[in-house]
DNA sequence: CGCGATTTGTGCACCTGTTCACAAGCGCTT
DNA sequence: AAGCGCTTGTGAACAGGTGCACAAATCGCG
């Protein structure tokens, strides 16, 4: 049960990136079509393969590295293999190549700039979040519609009005938008977000956002992921009750209080 | 492309809560064995339904539900049935019902008492989060490492120490926790909440934690999501270049400009 | 009271993704 | 140079989830 469950939901099905057959063209495996689940498992690859290279790793095998990001070896194997071939097979993965490829890969090698909309409570944390900075980020401009806002300085970076939302994004040259607004005014933002050229957004407001197909839209919803955990927490003592109950009528083998670990073991 | 994806890899498959065949205790169909994948979307409904209600509906159909919560109106129906059967052909469902059946299953009759542990940049966002209150959860407890840290009042709570744990954890019947430390110290407050008697943890904290089966975890990790956009940003761009090169050789049909678009759509 | 319009609930086929298990390949040792 | 142990890469079976399409059920109206 505690094996970790991450962000990005399937789904959507299909392969990503089959839109031209290379027969077309003619161009080296360049670009492969990778698997929507294997994608989403990238940046945790990616992430344990920085520390792994930190710690005076060179080499790991597919049981390490699988160890260090939380999946099944066989899962990690059959991952990298859409990538090519980074393994040498009784040996393991070499770090730094598999790392550069990854990157390539994820388009990390340039350091892409970020707006972020909506600097209230949970904006506000995120302008700061050195992880984006540390993990490809830059964020490049900060929006509010808050008059009072606008102006303040977050981390060296002057809060604007949403109003120089299509200036900026073509300034800046930015294609992916942060949106952590009140859920009302979310979808009029994501619109003139979309219409200054962003083409992915990761949504914050607890909203579904109404968007032309080519916009890539990711969804974190920090309450809906306490309710996932609160049904298990529910269903576990639901469980609980019952076995229980069963215990005490038929009362065959073990020790009552021991049942739910037992079985979820 | 911009159908939303929510939070929660399946990754793990099977059914939820299938454990005591009801045939043993011959118990009524309290708890229903829930598919992982519709568990996730549950509380997508329920804001849905919420919304829904707010603005003066009683019924709703499978397909104006689905468009509110951003699925297609099969699923919605397969999820809801499910539940039980809490729908009228010819007419819909009634939301009053639905509501309650939804927060019965994911346990949100009562509210739940979460901690949450770093109460560094995001945590003290998060302490702050009025999501959180409106969404049938109260942060009991916040706690940090940091001896300058205790003490701090955020929203009328006091920050404890995390030597406070066990106590605490007791005392206010915690079974939810939100880890929100720095990477370094996740693996070790992990394990002191556990022992405290903690059950589920929301990771914010980017390692994988090492946990026993019977206690859930659900990581979010924002680097995370914004990589994955950037992969779909590279591909796009890839795509793009691709075509354009395949357009200015071969030249046959339609504007090149139009194509990433219309090849999406 | 019966008929037609509407909408649910679900059997079924399809498809993505996971896992097992093993052959192929590599390096080290003798 | 040959053999041995180790690890990758992958074919094949399986599991879970999705979406279509339709039968069953309900309501409203004539």
């Amino acid at each position: 049960m505690s094996q970790q469950r991450t962000g990005h939901e399937a789904g959507i099905t299909g392969r990503v990136g089959a839109v031209t057959p290379s027969a077309v063209l003619g161009s080296q495996p360049d670009f492969p079509d990778l698997p929507e689940a294997t994608v989403a498992r990238l940046p945790e690859y990616l992430r344990a393969l920085h520390h792994l290279a930190e710690t005076g790793h060179d080499t790991v095998s597919s049981e390490g590295l699988a160890l260090a990001a939380g999946v099944n070896s066989a899962k990690l194997r059959k991952d990298l293999s859409h990538l090519g071939s980074y393994g040498t097979r009784g040996v393991g993965y070499d770090i730094e190549p598999l790392v550069g490829q990854i990157e390539y890969i994820l388009g990390l090698n340039k350091r892409r700039a970020v707006a972020l909309v909506g600097v209230g409570n949970l904006g506000h944390a995120l302008a700061g979040y050195a992880g984006f900075a540390s993990r490809g980020f830059r964020i490049a401009a900060l929006f509010d519609a808050d008059l009072t806002r606008v102006g303040e300085l977050i981390n060296g970076i002057a809060v604007r009005h949403i109003g120089d939302i299509p200036e900026v994004v073509k300034s800046e040259a930015i294609s992916i938008a942060v949106l952590a607004t009140p859920a009302g005014a979310a979808q009029a933002v994501a619109d003139q977000l979309v219409a200054a050229g962003v083409t992915s957004i990761l949504n914050f407001a607890p909203v579904v956002l109404n968007l032309p197909e080519q916009v890539d839209v990711r969804k974190v919803d920090l309450a809906v992921e306490l309710q996932i955990l609160s049904f298990h927490e529910h269903r576990k003592s639901a469980r609980g009750a019952e076995l229980a109950k069963a215990m005490a009528r038929g009362a065959v083998n073990g020790s009552p209080v021991a049942t739910l670990g037992e079985v979820a073991a």
